[in-house]
DNA sequence: ATGGGTAGGTTGACAGGTCAACTAAAAAGG
DNA sequence: CCTTTTTAGTTGACCTGTCAACCTACCCAT
């Protein structure tokens, strides 16, 4: 293979579809890499905990969290029978309407959130403080356009 | 659920890396709906397609698409058998090395990558247009800075 | 009240992708 | 040479996430 060639090749790379992939690939491996190792659960299991942790309540309902996490139905519903299994939460049927669950952490579910938390941040910051503030914000901002003209052009 | 609560549960979404992944999300699943429509292939198979297709020769050793790409060994395997199936993309052994595959484009192959480049194309710059030229540069740059950030904090 | 529509949840099937075990071929090093 | 190590590729097991089918409970209309 020439160099020209090679060239040819990385270009394609270089569309921002690729470049974006590739990042959030090894971001997300990252991700559930730390969190297997420090809390053993993998990255949905941390998402539903992380929902529950952080309201203020100890109970919220499950389709909240499915509706603002835009978490899939399925996935959500398996993700949290694990989360039970190992004892990390609990799930009761809600008195007012008997089709909606209300999601509490358990004691162990609570400490892994308290645990994990500062962690999962650490992570965020880490990786944040890679950007200066003009450039996070300018990142940000790319990703929203972006996310605007995926949907705009989606189903034309 | 008060407003209070729904606020701290969205601020999670703001994550850095929950932004990220979503916006990838999207940006695949619009390109594997457009090359379904358009090529009636998969993102995968698209890929070793204009890998093989941009090369200036007509055949391409495939581990060099492997390596060039970071394509999963198995998952490149399925997927290029998947295209011989399909009658697009020939396979054979290299004559020098005979544990290398020469990969090559058939007449359809050929024809397919033809067409399907611009529309992929077209897609691509539609996508950058959403952003003029410095917010490109300021998000390709992020993006960078987040790679390496991520690739130095993976293992530590 | 009751019948139709809708929302919450479970489940099965499946696609996309990763990982590890294995075979075969080539390269490296005595 | 012959042994050891490395590399290309295939395959099987597995995980995650998506989609559709289905059931149940609720809501709303007449």
């Amino acid at each position: 293979m020439t160099q020209t060639e090679e060239q040819d090749l990385l270009q394609l790379q270089n569309f921002l579809t690729y470049r974006l992939a590739r990042v959030q690939a090894r971001l997300n491996a990252q991700a559930v890499r730390l969190l297997k190792e420090t809390a053993g659960i993998n990255l949905s299991q941390w998402r539903v905990i992380a929902m529950i942790g952080s309201g203020g309540d100890d109970t919220v309902l499950a389709a909240d969290l499915k509706r603002i996490m835009g978490f899939d139905k399925g996935l959500f519903s398996r993700t949290v029978r694990g989360l039970m299994a190992d004892g990390l939460v609990t799930s009761a049927v809600d008195e007012r309407d008997q089709r909606c669950q209300r999601l509490a952490l358990t004691n162990s579910g609570r400490a892994l959130y308290n645990s994990t938390l500062p962690v999962m941040r650490a992570r965020q910051e880490r990786l944040q403080d890679a950007l200066d503030a003009d450039e996070l914000v300018a990142l940000l901002s790319g990703l929203d356009k972006l996310e605007t003209a995926a949907s705009a052009g989606g189903h034309a």
